[in-house]
Order: C-alpha cells, then sequence, then structure tokens
DNA sequence: ATAGTGGATGCAATCGGTTTCATTCTAAAG
DNA sequence: CTTTAGAATGAAACCGATTGCATCCACTAT
C-alpha cells in the first residue's frame, strides 16, 4: 500500500492532524515538530493524496472546461485550442489544473456539466460558448456553482460573462465593406444558436441601416461551424443572389466560402470581397490572405480564467463581464468597387 | 447540505451498502429493491460524489494529458489540438475525461506528473512527447503506473507507445528530394533533446548514405518549436551554406524557413525546395503550399488513448507499440533540378 | 496558592462513498 | 423436523485526508 499521513504521524511520534496540518504549514505547530514531520515526509517519500483532499476539504483546484457541440469538433477549430491557450496560462500561474470533459452532443454535455459539479470534481467551469436555448447557464446559476461564460448570455443576469463587444465588431466588418463601396453584401454565420451569431446578424443589420442599405434576407445564411458549412452556405446564397462582399463570421467558414465563389467562378476579391472573424493563423497564409476582425481569442481564454479565478477566491469584482477589444486586420480578400 | 447516499438509503428503507450496490447495477439485489432505490434517488435529485467514489474505489475514469514544454506553447502548435482532438474522440467513446496539467517547464512537468499519479487523480497518462533525457518515462515505469508515450523512447523497454516510423519517415523525405536532383540537402530540426529530432536526423543521414551523397554538419541546424525557431535555423545555415532544399521536421517550423529564405533574396521553390513534416492544415494554404509529410497526428491520439484504456481493461495486448503510418503529401514547394 | 491565558498537539467526527463479511430468511434436501 | 444452501440485505471497516473541540502544559497575574 502507499504511504499515508497516517505513516507519516507515526514515524514522526505526532498525530495524524499534526501532519495535516505541517502540510498546510499551520502557524499552530511548532519549529521543531514541523521538522520532524517533513523529515518523516521525506524519508518515506510521502505525497498527499488529491482525492482525499478533494474529499475532506470540498476544493480541487481543478477548472472544468465545457467545450460546445463534440469535444471532437472543437479541437478543429483553431478557435478553442486558442482559447485554452489563455486558460492555461492563468491556471498554471495560479496553480489550477484543467478538467476537459468529452461529450458528443448537447445532451451529453448537460450530463458532463451535472457529473463535474455534482460530483464535486472541479471548482469552477469556464463554458466555452454560449447558446441561445443553453440550458446549463440557468442550471449552473441555480445551483449557485461558480462559473464563467465565454460569449454574453442571452439572459445575462446574475451571470459572469467576458466576450467581445460582437456587435460592434459585425458592424465594423460591415462597414468596412460599405467605406469601399459595396451594397450587396452577404451575411453568413454559424448556427443561429449560438448567442454570437446573433449578435453579429445584428451587428450586421445595424450597419446596413446606419447607411441606408435595405436588408435582403437573401442574402443571408447560416450553417456549422466548419470549411464545409461555408461552403454549403456560400453555395446556396450564390443560386439566387450575386453579393460583391461577404461578412463571415469565422475564419474557417471563411475558407469554405471562398472555395465555393470560385467553384462558381467568381475570383476572390476581385467579384468578391471577404472579410472574416476571428483572426486564425491561417487567415494569414491564406489565399488570399483574410481580412478579418481579430477577436484576440487568446485574451478572450486569460480573462475568462482570471474572472473566475477571481471569483473562486472571493476578489472584489468591479464588474459581473469583461468586453475584449477587438481589431480589423485588413489584408488582401477585399478590394474597392 | 447534499444528497447523500445516507439519504436516499434512509428514503427507500435500506442500507448505504444496498444503495451502493444498487449504483453499480449488483445482480444480488432484488429487482423491487432497486426499483424503490432508484425511485428515492429520483425523487431526492441524487448524484453520486464522484470524488468520493474515487476515494473508494481508486477509480477516476480520468486520463491525465502530459504536455511538454509549457502548456501554453504546445497549444499554439496544431499538432497538439489535433492530437488531443484524436484522444478526445476515444475518451468519450470509453468514458473517460481528461484532465490537463499546466506546467511551464520540465520541473513543473515533473511535478505535475508526480500530482498526478501520487495523487491519485487518473487512471492512466499519455506522454504527448517523448524527450531524450526524461526522467518521467523511467519514472512512471518504475511506480508501475500506466501509461503510453507518443513518440518512442529512447530506452523503450517496458513502456507503452505510439509514433510513427520516424526514421522511414525521414528517409522518404529526403529521398524524395534526392529524386529531385537535390544534393545539397539541408535538415533542419527542433531540439535534439526530443527523440523525434534524433530519429528523424537519423532518416536524413541515411537517405543520403544509401544515395552516396556525403553528410555534412554544416547543413544541419537545430531550434525551438515555432516559427521563429525555424526562421533564426534557415538564417544559421544560409549564412555558410547554400543548400537546394531543406527537409524541415515540423511544419510550422518550416514556415520560418521559408520566411527566412525569402528575406536572404532565395525564391522558394525556385531557389530552395522545402519539405515539411506534420500536414498541419495551414500547410495547404501557404504560399507556397506545402509539400509535407503527413503523420496521420489525430490517428497518433486515437491510437495511445485506444492502447491506454487496453491496457487499463486490461485488454490483450498485441504489441506494447503501434506505427501509424505516414504518407507524402506532394504540393508546390518543391522544385526538380 | 489559585485562577487565567495562550501555545502546542491530540482525539474523534466527518467528507461520501465501496466492499468484506455476517446475518436473516426462505425453501429445498435429508 | 432438522439441516443446509443460497439469495437478499445490513453492519461496519475502510479509503486518506481535514477540522472543531478538548486537553495538557507552562507561565503570568492576582
Amino acid at each position: 500500500m502507499n504511504v499515508t499521513i497516517k505513516d507519516v504521524a507515526k514515524r514522526a511520534n505526532v498525530a495524524p492532524s499534526t501532519v495535516s496540518r505541517v502540510i498546510a504549514d499551520n502557524p499552530r505547530i511548532s519549529k521543531e515538530t514541523k521538522e520532524r514531520v517533513w523529515k518523516a515526509m521525506e524519508e518515506l517519500g510521502y505525497y498527499p493524496n488529491a482525492i482525499a483532499r478533494s474529499l475532506a476539504s470540498k476544493v480541487t483546484n481543478t477548472l472544468g472546461l465545457i467545450m460546445p457541440r463534440s469535444t471532437e469538433e472543437a479541437f478543429s477549430n483553431p478557435f478553442f485550442p486558442e482559447v485554452m491557450r489563455g486558460i492555461s496560462v492563468v491556471a498554471h500561474r495560479e496553480k489550477y489544473d484543467l478538467l476537459l470533459s468529452t461529450s458528443g452532443n448537447q445532451e451529453e454535455e448537460k450530463e458532463a456539466v451535472i457529473n463535474m459539479v455534482k460530483g464535486k470534481r472541479v471548482d469552477g467551469i469556464i463554458l466555452l460558448s454560449s447558446r441561445t436555448t443553453d440550458e446549463l447557464i440557468p442550471w449552473l446559476r441555480d445551483e449557485k456553482f461558480p462559473f464563467v461564460v465565454i460569449g454574453k448570455p442571452l439572459d445575462a443576469k446574475g451571470v459572469y460573462w467576458v466576450d467581445n463587444d460582437n456587435i460592434g465588431a459585425s458592424k465594423l466588418a460591415t462597414n468596412y465593406l460599405i467605406k469601399h463601396g459595396h451594397r450587396e453584401i452577404a451575411f453568413i454565420s454559424g448556427s443561429l444558436e449560438y448567442v454570437v451569431s446573433l449578435d453579429r446578424l445584428d451587428g450586421y443589420k445595424l450597419a446596413l441601416e446606419e447607411n441606408g442599405i435595405p436588408f435582403k434576407r437573401e442574402l443571408v445564411e447560416q450553417d456549422e461551424f466548419s470549411e464545409d458549412g461555408g461552403y454549403r452556405a456560400m453555395m446556396r446564397i450564390l443560386e439566387r443572389e450575386k453579393p460583391t462582399a461577404v461578412v463571415v463570421t469565422d475564419d474557417v467558414m471563411a475558407f469554405g466560402v471562398i472555395r465555393a465563389a470560385i467553384d462558381k467562378g467568381y475570383g476572390v476579391p476581385e467579384d468578391i470581397s471577404i472579410v472574416g472573424f476571428n483572426n486564425i493563423p491561417l487567415s494569414a497564409f491564406a489565399n488570399p490572405p483574410l481580412t478579418t476582425v481579430d477577436i484576440s481569442t487568446f485574451d478572450l481564454g486569460i480573462k475568462s480564467a482570471e474572472l473566475l479565478i477571481a471569483r473562486l477566491k472571493q476578489k472584489e469584482i468591479e464588474s459581473d463581464h469583461i468586453i475584449v477589444p477587438v481589431k480589423l486586420i485588413e489584408r488582401k480578400s477585399c478590394v474597392s468597387r
């Protein structure tokens, strides 16, 4: 069997409780005793059992990460690794580990969260994106479990979240195209079940409106967050309309959009200008290099982890949400007309 | 307080041990009792405490993932998300969660592993890459803790691993260049502290030898696994040699190599041909599109998780290692001369 | 001399389960 | 009618820690 706290206690001639206090560096234990215990721990090669610790203390030093859709899909969009990178930096700094639940669909996702929360496996949770029909958010809120959402929830009351100003960002992208003389501007987004898609659609509409351009439902399409999804959405639009520019709310989708345009015989950017979102590494190398809205994905991760940990440590929190700034990166996928 | 197994027991008029057996669907419990207990669980909204469970049963249903270098760095090379994607598919299928430790350097990495193992937080571990000077591998082996390494360890005795045939892969890449008439072929790899770098260097040497081309130490450089690393390594080579082709053991580094070549006034592929490794998504879109060795990163993840879980479930295992095939993807970064 | 005080440590309950072994009960076997 | 086997369940120990409360001791204050 393994070395336990009792073995150490015996060897150091103290009670287990004393050993426990030495581990916690409790000031009520005398210097001499501490040293004796440390020595015993050393000699026995003792290492505390984290599980037992968590059970007794109700603290796990672990953050749960919930990915949208299947874990598999999530990892294939560079957005998620990048936001995880941000999270991992803060987690490391604050000495937290990360627990990834692996789920395949929305139902399993709920199951996974319940398992983490009720199973007491994590101290807090970060939801990597927010849906419109998310049952998780109200559930977690009602459970009073600490969590942070990346993406502003539809009903943000009582929930902590980190996001860009998506309406503004989408307006920015659309205005950029308008300023370059485009008026037939299509809009392609991921599923409207994600709040981010809705917000960006609103921003797009707002920009049109402010510039006196009528909104045309036929210029709007949605599909899944993938290259293929972008391809299909663009194909559908091109079958009925001839936009001169497209706002695509995800760079990966934008690659599909470009491919569709080319397959239909249009040149990018000569015939159709395209602006994407996220500024994934690939975008700079795409052909043509993609003009895109950089949403500071890494910072989204950093800030969400910081916000969650601040909550866990009961620190003073200025605001229940954090807005991460965006920036338009001009490359070669747009032309004036 | 939360609903525990005792509350359920009381409500169903049975002993806690009976409830425990019902949860495990033990056949020794009668149908009627089971139903009574299920009803009680339902009514009380009972959910088992995973931590307590793990403590008693010594099973966590969790796999530990150890990334090389800092977690932050790892996430910025698409290789790791992709291998994690593979792992997550299997983990999900087999109902395991994933615990990511966040470490910043080799020492913390060791600390993280000890924490996972001695802390009994995971059932098994996947090391996402193997170093030459890895203390972890012998340590885990001596602890008799179940683990799998991605990348053949230097001393593979008694350890389970999954890898490509890196020597063969590197020979493949080098031979490809030789067949296209190149003789001044440089070799750029990541740090030689990784076994994969050594193996690929060997493959490169072997290909030269078999074709009667003398090996020149001046044509070999190593640097860190990043775009900048590739850039610096290539710069160093170009300051003293003029290769007509380069084998680069990582696509991300290859982008840096291309940049360096161009900065020095060489055209790619006209003046210098380049073949990379990994076939990351970016490679197809690079300028020029990168000819590269596809190492089936996703499968590396799949196979390693499968191997580990087979070990955990004490299944018959045919071999202590799995070789995942590679394939050369021809694109536009190489020309004949 | 006695009570009061504070520091150092131990005792034992607790966290929420699992599992071994014992017990009870019923029904078949002798 | 007793013995026995087997099915169903319970009692209690255990997993490896943490923590509230009690205890002991040495000193100081009265």
